[in-house]
DNA sequence: GCCAACGTTGGC
DNA sequence: GCCAACGTTGGC
């Protein structure tokens, strides 16, 4: 299984959303690095869900429930979007400033990359998140 | 609201 | 194919 970090503005999409609607698309992506990790995602993989802009912080974990396929929200490209769903809240939300003071965190792509989108999580900083985060899930 | 980082576009 | 201009993202 891998892991993985997707960001979205809680004014645009947020968390709570993502838990009414169970299920979401993640659409929109339209960054080539972006969607190569999109594409990199399997089924029963799972992925933090930061809330960028306001909050920035990890709220919760989602699972890949759908690999990628073409995102019906692009009129002309080969963009694509997978299925996201809702797993867990964390205890404890995980803010941006938390994971910047970690020296276990260190090169964490969120923030050596701060403007990217969808990006890889390695095990070990997966598991310090969620330590951080309250969740054993 | 500002600005730095950085991806993309377009002229040459 | 280089590079300047521009647009967007996202932290502060």
């Amino acid at each position: 299984m891998a892991f993985w970090l997707v960001k979205s503005e809680p004014d645009a999409f947020g968390w709570d959303q993502q838990v009414a609607n169970g299920t979401e698309p993640w659409t929109g992506v339209r960054n080539y690095m972006a969607r190569n990790n999109l594409r990199a995602m399997r089924i029963g993989d799972r992925a933090f869900f930061y809330h960028s802009n306001i909050g920035r912080e990890v709220v919760g974990v989602v699972e890949v429930v759908r690999e990628a396929y073409p995102d019906p929200t692009a009129s002309e490209g080969d963009w694509v979007c997978v299925d996201l769903r809702a797993l867990a809240k964390l205890p404890r939300p995980v803010a941006l400033t938390a994971m910047k003071a970690d020296p276990a965190l260190e090169g964490l792509a969120l923030i050596r990359q701060s403007r990217l989108s969808v990006m890889p999580v390695s095990a070990g900083h997966w598991h310090h998140i969620c330590a951080l985060g309250g969740w054993g899930g």
